[in-house]
DNA sequence: CCGCGATATGTAATAAAACACATATCGCTA
DNA sequence: TAGCGATATGTGTTTTATTACATATCGCGG
């Protein structure tokens, strides 16, 4: 097998996409959204946490920040009781989900409708 | 003054869009092509790293970082001579700055649209 | 042929972000 | 009421990214 008589790599798009406080702070990224989702599922923080392979410090962190500059709860706090705990996601959570889904979508689209643009572009 | 009924706070969309190699790395991006554009108008690394308020070594290493992962040259390089030394962009890098000009407004507009439906399906 | 100013690059110092570890609190259940 | 398991949170440690500093090379012009 030679290698291609172009030193020229193959190049991808790539974005990121996050909600924002005014501070510039992020806020819900790709990992919080999901945590989020995992929390859903689980209906716990520390098993969320494990599922997604973070510690349960940086999660429990990355809710407690996104909610502070979002001004108000993703979830829905239990501390002891029969399982020791758990964690549900508010209404509102839901719906920033959901949101953040559609976004995603949109912007996945866009990108690629773009990307067939811009690779010939370059040539 | 007295402070909003709400506690929300706005919450802005920001993306951030890149090209990367295979590895996953990124080359271009904010930062790079805002350099490039100064390059492009200084005629000069030197001046470009200080019209952006960033290092010389810094500025040098992401221009060879992006060189090294794309596989081609972004800059004609000169060194010695009557002003001691100057880069210029290559007709490649004039044209990817062109592209991702293009992609970038295409993101934007995307964005935008999108931007009204979130909002009001979060609230 | 020496000095100027820019490119080229290694390495040390510093700052910022992530992670690890320790500890406290809570409410059910045995 | 002691213990279990999850939430809650401070603090030290490690890793990673950025900046700072030092030095070499180059080619023209005086």
């Amino acid at each position: 097998m030679k290698p291609p008589r172009s030193s020229k790599k193959d190049v991808f798009l790539r974005y990121k996409l996050w909600l924002s406080a005014v501070s510039g702070e992020g806020i819900i990224e790709e990992n919080q959204y999901l945590l989020l989702r995992s929390i859903e599922e689980k209906g716990s923080l520390k098993a969320a946490a494990e599922v997604l392979g973070t510690s349960y410090r940086k999660a429990w962190g990355d809710i407690k920040n996104a909610e502070e500059l979002l001004g108000y709860e993703l979830t829905e706090k239990q501390r002891g009781g029969i399982d020791g705990g758990k964690s549900t996601l508010t209404s509102k959570a839901k719906k920033l989900l959901e949101a953040y889904d559609a976004l995603h979508k949109k912007m996945d689209t866009a990108i690629e409708d773009a990307y067939e643009d811009f690779k010939e572009s370059i040539k």
